[in-house]
DNA sequence: GTGAAAGCGCTAACAA
DNA sequence: TTGTTAGCGCTTTCAC
């Protein structure tokens, strides 16, 4: 059971034991050595410590220290599965050396992004990993530009110079794409989230190179990520299915396959059977999905255990001593029923 | 793009106007009228506070105030669509009253709570969301005798007059069953979680109750939350239908159904079309899955808007002033193809 | 109406 | 080797 710490401070170890507030700090801070604090000084104050159970008030700490201790990591949307997973890994790692997680959605929404940022700015918060929306490249640039540790992952600015941790999405999506041009697919299509945002960007031009390498039509949707609640977004798919005599689909994530097959299912079940479905981001219930749908799978663990090595690294040192790290990961590609030639 | 806050500091500002801090400080929480600070010093500060885009430290604030505008959500796992989803609403609505929130995962584990707790009551944390694992009843009493606001939800403790927010889980899981009788099934299982948490021996019960009712037999399997990996999970349930010949099955939480999801379509395709199968906790996938499935929705929206609800109720006054809330909200049953004789 | 100053709990430079 | 003390930035009592 959790102690019952009651609100014990430095100043009031101190006077128990008769010393001063520095000894007891020196000590607790590792610092006793260094300072050459007798060793029987050193056990008399972990001794007490320990039995008073004391825990240092870290806002305090944090406002001598100016470090908090804290790491935010803001993704688009922290209901979406795939940030999700990445979250709980991160959290992990985090705890694992001290730090916790503050997690925030910013929907991609600049001002939201901004607004954010802006409030945890005067809490000293440590660090920041984020998936940055289109138009805070700015912002991003003066945190960084201030010291701040920042990370960003899943997309980048390439006008700004600064860590990220990506996967290689034009080669994914032109692999995925060539898999399903040698599947025997003819004409396929592309469902996107209208952005210039470069993951996107990337994706879809490695669907376009592999398309025109074969000399085949490229079929492109493209929705706003801000689409008018889930509905429009489904009536555009199927009016996109309509319009189109696809015979294979490209989705370049995952909400929005997870959008394509609702469409699939209540419009064109005899569809589900011989259509091409190939998928960005990988989904527990792909693999249970009838037909199982073949996935670009983005590597999870690895995208986190990076993001935070690089975190960790520039916690450590003052972020401009040394070069931003530019990671760029791979894909799994994972081959299920639904992108073979039925 | 976010102004370049050149640390301004209350100091700064007084001394810039040639005020005192008291006077800057009462203008900016608020206070300048109870104070009766002249209208014209009001306008000078606020025009020089807005000019400067002044943003006041909020760990200094904190550790004067014993404030911190910070509210911690626990949960078994976050990376669960299911929390995921809650901990995006709670987000939400605690940004819009100014707070902000931190999300972790305490994998239902006592240490790991207690870990999480501990770290967080020196930070002063204002205010605790929480499932709670099994055996930290009294921890959270601890925090609560201190006057801390907590509410707990999913589950709560029977014996500890708290705050809460839960579902009618064994109405639900009773009102599930019998759906599942009526249809015609009558070696009805039930997968559950190996714990004596109240969520789930109260939809144990319900199930039971509605099982014996009838006088059918019930086929009960316990799978323990930490059960050594997702292959040894999924072991137990391949074992437990191939030992009984059930012809439905009733999973206790998401997290199961998918693994027996994942059993049968590697195991057991051909039971997929006629095994009744019904689920607690809907998402997303379960309409598109085939057969769809059956479930037994808990009102996301609903638990999320409600636990907030009382959280700032709570942040507003002291938590010993008044009543615990116990809050039990509906479930919502979906019938899908999954449940009907086939 | 406004200001001076104590103090939240901690760190660390400086003194002894 | 240990202690004194200023100060991080803010709120708030009390004095003027």
């Amino acid at each position: 059971m959790i102690k019952k710490s009651k609100k014990y401070t430095l100043k009031k170890i101190a006077e128990k034991l008769n010393i001063s507030v520095t000894t007891v700090s020196f000590v607790l801070n590792g610092q006793a050595k260094e300072k050459k604090i007798s060793d029987e000084m050193i056990a008399k104050v972990l001794a007490y410590v320990k039995e008073i159970d004391y825990q240092p008030n870290q806002l305090a700490k944090s406002l001598r220290t100016g470090k908090s201790k804290i790491i935010v990591f803001m993704v688009e949307d922290i209901s979406n599965q795939f940030f999700a997973s990445i979250a709980r890994i991160i959290e992990d790692l985090a705890y694992k050396k001290g730090y916790k997680v503050i997690f925030c959605s910013n929907e991609n929404n600049d001002e939201k992004a901004r607004d954010l940022i802006n409030i945890f700015k005067h809490r000293q918060i440590d660090g920041y990993i984020i998936i940055p929306s289109p138009g805070i490249e700015n912002d991003i640039r003066s945190l960084i530009e201030e010291g701040i540790p920042v990370v960003l992952f899943d997309r980048y600015f390439p006008s700004l110079d600064t860590n990220y941790v990506v996967i290689d999405n034009e080669h994914a999506s032109y692999q995925g794409t060539k898999h399903l041009i040698e599947n025997g697919y003819k004409k396929i299509g592309f469902i996107t989230i209208d952005t210039q945002q470069n993951q996107m960007v990337n994706r879809m031009r490695g669907y376009q190179i592999a398309v025109e390498e074969k000399d085949l039509n490229s079929n492109i949707l493209r929705i706003a990520f801000h689409e008018n609640g889930q509905d429009q977004k489904k009536l555009k798919i199927k009016k996109f299915l309509e319009a189109n005599d696809l015979d294979a689909i490209l989705f370049s994530t995952n909400y929005l396959t997870q959008s394509g097959l609702e469409v699939l299912h209540e419009s064109f079940p005899e569809l589900l059977g011989k259509l091409g479905i190939l998928t960005f981001d990988d989904h527990e219930f792909f693999k249970i999905h009838t037909p199982s749908i073949s996935a670009i799978s983005q590597p999870k663990k690895e995208i986190a255990v990076n993001l935070m090595n690089v975190m960790l690294q520039l916690l450590k040192k003052p972020a401009k001593d040394s070069e931003p790290k530019n990671i760029t990961l791979n894909t799994e590609f994972i081959p299920r029923v639904s992108s073979q030639h039925r």
